[in-house]
RNA sequence: GGAGAGCUGUCCGAGUGGUCGAAGGAGCACGAUUGGAAAUCGUGUGUGCGGUCAACGCCGUACCGAGGGUUCGAAUCCCUCGCUCUCCGCCA
């Protein structure tokens, strides 16, 4: 969510910033209007409140004295249905000017390449040799299946198309991964290891910016009005909803393995086959509230974070800052790594690094004071998928394929794997 | 799922219709005292919104779990919901 204030200053400027994007701001046509509607409003039904207040006093004086007051309190009847009325008004504005404030994307940051879409992605760094296979090489999807270490077909059974079984070595595998990531992001990295709630209310995917606007995107639990997690940062992030931090309660670092649910409506026959995209998956993601001045600098160790997973697992990667049309709705400025995938011949994201600075805070009302008598002053956000463990699989499957048709295991996960070094080789 | 109790400021806790943003205490901050500290004393100590100001600030308004209602006036009365605790049931 954008500042109201900044939005009275700047329209224009703000208009020129969000126009660069791939989104909607149609509703950055109403808000000066009602804004101006709230605030005369206001000033009504506070001008009448004042009187009341007053005229109530006067009242209980009266009564103390025994003087007779039923023309004031009839006279005060009238301001009181008056009150209710513009109230109702303001209620009503207010309600339309937050929706509109919340279908407003964020304001890209000045160092975002301005683009069109994907094509306009500036590559910052590669890293790694990509495999040359002296033998032909087979896409994860088939190699799991050969392995007998996942099962697409029996999961649609017993449930539905895009979900999984992992199963022995793949499922310890999947296993060894979230440990891997989760032990080097707690212990190398510093962050604090939260298992989070899997399912979330309407607030809290309000306040990371799921909705209102992406509704559809999201598995629901209607009963409830809960919705299933399409990532951690949902619960970790609100997990400061409503609070005030401390100058000492920052930077604040969490890491979460969770399940991550999502219906990929709109993506239907994209990644149709393997691990790619499901509508359940594991991950491991990296949470940081931070100080306005420092978030910039902590989006680049967050990535780098990430980064040191796919180093330490020996897969080849890239790292692009993603232009103003591909930015999504919510950061102020992105990275996304992408790691080499053989079957794809191309680089496939595994991790999405951002910065979202107040709009999430803004959001989710997530606030720090620098000293006791200070301002509150909204936190800057960020997150990371440090990685997406599924999408790690594939990658390991594929980079790692032997020409027997095993697999190698990395040298970083032989330990969580039992000491195994190869899957398909007893 | 059933029955009961509760939800007040950073924390504890008083408050059952008006003078209550809210007693009292603790904590915290600043000041006094001290060689220094403890103790003591004094002062201060929430958030949002609107207005105003160059600014410190000032004025108004709202907030006692959330939302509605009754009333001239609600922390206080009524209704709905959420959460916490206790007991019962069920369950991993």
């Amino acid at each position: 969510m954008l500042d109201i204030k900044v939005l009275r200053q700047d329209m224009a400027g703000v208009r020129e910033k969000l126009s660069k994007r791939n989104e909607d701001i149609s509703a950055l046509d109403h808000v000066e209007e009602l804004d101006t509607q709230r605030r005369e409003l206001i000033q009504q039904t506070e001008e009448l409140k004042s009187r009341r207040n007053t005229v109530s006093q006067e009242i209980s004086e009266m009564k103390k004295e025994k003087k007779d007051a039923s023309d004031v309190i009839a006279e005060m009847k009238k301001v009181s249905a008056e009150i209710k009325k513009l109230d109702e008004e303001l209620r009503e504005i207010e309600e339309k000017l937050d929706y509109a404030l919340l279908t407003i994307p964020n304001i890209p940051h000045e160092d975002v390449p301005v683009g069109e879409d994907e094509e306009d992605n500036v590559e910052i760094r590669a890293w790694g040799e990509k495999p040359s296979f002296s033998f032909e090489k087979k896409a994860h999807w088939d190699l799991v299946t050969e392995l007998d270490i996942a099962d697409f077909e029996r999961a649609s059974k017993v449930t539905g198309s895009r979900f999984v079984f992992y199963k022995g070595l793949g499922a310890r595998l999947e296993r060894a991964l979230i440990n891997f990531m989760m032990d080097t992001h707690q212990d190398r990295h510093g962050y604090t290891e939260v298992l989070p709630p899997y399912m979330v209310n309407r607030d809290s995917m309000t306040g990371t910016g799921q909705l209102p606007k992406f509704e559809e995107d999201a598995f629901q639990i209607q009963e409830e009005d809960y919705f299933l997690i399409p990532t951690a940062e949902v619960p970790v992030t609100n997990m400061h909803r409503d609070e005030i931090l401390t100058n000492e309660d920052l930077p604040k670092a969490y890491t979460a393995y969770s399940a991550c649910f999502r219906s990929e409506a709109g993506s239907a026959g994209r990644d149709t086959r393997g691990l790619i995209r499901q509508h359940q998956f594991n991950k491991v993601e990296l949470v940081r509230f931070t100080k306005p001045e420092d978030s910039y600098a902590e989006l680049e160790t967050l990535t780098s974070h990430a980064e040191t997973i796919l180093q330490e697992l020996g897969l080849p990667y890239r790292v692009l800052n993603m232009c103003t049309g591909d930015l999504g709705f919510t950061a102020a400025k992105k990275y996304d790594i992408e790691v080499w995938l053989p079957s794809y011949e191309d680089y496939k994201e595994i991790s999405s690094c951002s910065n979202f600075e107040s709009f999430q805070a803004r959001r989710a009302n997530i606030r720090f004071k620098r000293e006791a008598k200070s301002k509150t002053e909204f936190v800057h956000t960020l997150n990371g998928s440090g990685l997406a463990v599924g999408r790690t699989v594939a990658a390991i499957i594929e980079n790692y394929q032997q020409e027997d048709g095993s697999v190698a295991v990395p040298d970083v996960l032989q330990p969580y794997m039992g000491g195994r070094t190869h899957i398909g080789r007893d």
